[in-house]
DNA sequence: TTGTACGCGTTATCAC
DNA sequence: GTGATAACGCGTACAA
């Protein structure tokens, strides 16, 4: 290993202190603008690279933050992580991913362990509606802002950047409604999770809103996942009197829906309508496009990262909580359009 | 911030010395049993957590490891990712994911912050061939190993995990022409990246081996975006004499070359077939599946974290790079099988 | 404006 | 087996 310079190095090599450079390097006021020239010249002609361990272990802070996810191979969260990224990067910080890969252990073992690399901060989307709370309120103890995107849960002094997920959900199941469908199902998630509740409840009020008959046997608790999906439409299509629409929490589900709605023989739009929710890439990339709702995933991250910059330099009581909630967007594509045939 | 407890306030709460605390949580063989168990359990008691800035410091280790890739939202990428979390994770390492999005200048930025975070590791697929090779050896010089996966540069002393991509190129164009598809294409990407040359060739090669003309005019090199091989399939199609398959080194560029295919009434695979690279999830949830070429990128993880493993520790001169090369594997779909129709 | 001295929390080296 | 002490590299009161 190639013995690194450290601010003793300058100091000794320009009969100066170890206080005296430092104070140059951080262009703190009181030093001679002379020495200060002096001192940066020469730490870079000696390749001095300042030690963050040892400035972490000063400061107390480590410019890590946390990011943790379910996965990061979905659109979705790969952007709210650019998002958090151009935010957090120019400022100095580190983003440590963690995947929970939908499991509650992986969840507390992630935040533990981040907790004892010491970072600075955690961002994360939780993985599911079930773990203690106090695992989250351990955090908040320790002074680490926390925030929450996307996935969320109630608690105290947290902040939580979300999309409006009730109205993103309204939105899709209106637009089925204006095209003519009267039978509309929807393919749900685990409501015990806010954005699945919230989306479920968006639809319900759509439907009942529209004066169409709200029928339960048409909604179904499923998985984001293309299989899940399509397992689930097959119990749709073989109802008595099954859904001329499908409004699924999940472009993956649709992705499914999709699939066994074909291998049925029957046609989208004409026979029956798909609309997912995210705006995953393939929705726009399919022969037949998906209608989606967009959750501006970038902004999302954006929006935590800034709130996680508001917050790491204040103490517990200072702070205050803040609930964002931006606005989705319906993307409308030729799995629903009817009028466009 | 509530204060954290350190081993000074074990000592002190035991009456031993700081010292011997330490030895004790750290099982250092010459203390007493006595004492080991005492310290630990009132440790435990007292909520001690190590500090990891600490210990950094000391041993000049982060216990943190630097990803770098050019982007996470491809699954690819993600299990690659994933393979590296699952070696590392119980090694007590913690993973830093850089994205690159194929950019010089941000591959070169994340180096360096990474290397400033004083990661112990950088395992990385590299964006550009054209990067300055000075930056890599600036690495390897500061003993922080290296490690590429994927796409790789040859540079000495540095380790690399990759596919044969030759074999699996040869493997699909050799399965195009055993299905009886005579003028195969083929959509490559920038070819000083060894991967695309490498796959190239193996296409060139199973042409060349099987006696059918090798036709330049039917390599178009663009990018793996699902637009750009839209548009140069269109180009391909266009041709006096159009090909009548399409081996494409990106799974998403063959997806823009089955729209583009499709738009034009053509059938796939009578007409055309197409095989992409990358065995991306999509391929297998299209209505029509799309053959392509598996990575197995978890193991390719697995093995790069286990590289680093072996050399973390090691100096400059004891390690010895290794070129690991994994076996792909042709997954055989709808979108070539010409005799299951 | 600069130097002195100390603390951050841990571990390694030397004594006893 | 345990204690005392130094060292990792930096930043910062306090003194000068």
């Amino acid at each position: 290993m190639v013995k690194k310079t450290t601010i003793y190095d300058i100091a000794e090599n320009l009969g100066l202190t170890a206080a005296t450079v430092s104070r140059a390097l951080n262009n703190n006021p009181k030093i001679s603008e002379k020495t200060r020239k002096l001192v940066q010249k020469t730490a870079l002609l000696m390749n001095y690279e300042q030690n963050t361990l040892a400035k972490a272990l000063k400061s107390g802070k480590s410019y890590n933050v946390g990011v943790i996810v379910p996965r990061i191979d979905s659109n979705f969260f790969a952007s709210v992580i650019r998002g958090i990224e151009e935010e957090l990067y120019p400022k100095g910080y580190h983003v440590i991913i963690c995947q929970t890969h939908d499991q509650e252990e992986q969840e507390i073992g992630n935040i533990n362990s981040l907790l004892s690399a010491q970072v600075d901060g955690i961002l994360m989307s939780i993985t599911n509606a079930q773990t203690k709370s106090n695992i989250f309120e351990s955090i908040s103890k320790k002074n680490v802002p926390l925030i929450f995107f996307d996935r969320k849960k109630d608690i105290a002094n947290v902040s939580s950047i979300t999309i409006d997920d009730f109205d993103g959900a309204y939105q899709a199941t209106k637009h089925l409604i204006k095209q003519g469908y009267k039978r509309i199902a929807h393919l749900s998630n685990d409501r015990r999770l806010e954005i699945f509740k919230n989306r479920f409840l968006g639809y319900k009020q759509a439907i009942l809103d529209s004066g169409l008959e709200y029928d339960e046997s048409l909604i179904i608790e499923t998985h984001s996942k293309v299989l899940a999906g399509r397992a689930s439409t097959k119990r749709l299509l073989s109802l008595e009197n099954p859904p001329d629409a499908i409004f699924s929490t999940s472009d993956f589900s649709a992705l499914g829906a999709i699939q066994e709605i074909k291998s049925q023989g029957l046609r989208i739009p004409e026979d029956i309508s798909v609309v997912g929710f995210s705006n995953e890439p393939f929705t726009r990339f399919m022969e037949l496009s998906i209608t989606s709702v967009d959750q501006s995933p970038i902004e999302m991250g954006r929006k935590a990262a800034l709130v996680f910059l508001e917050e790491v330099d204040k103490s517990l009581k200072t702070k205050k909580a803040q609930q964002i909630v931006l606005q989705p967007e319906l993307i409308i594509r030729k799995s629903s359009l009817k009028t466009n045939l």
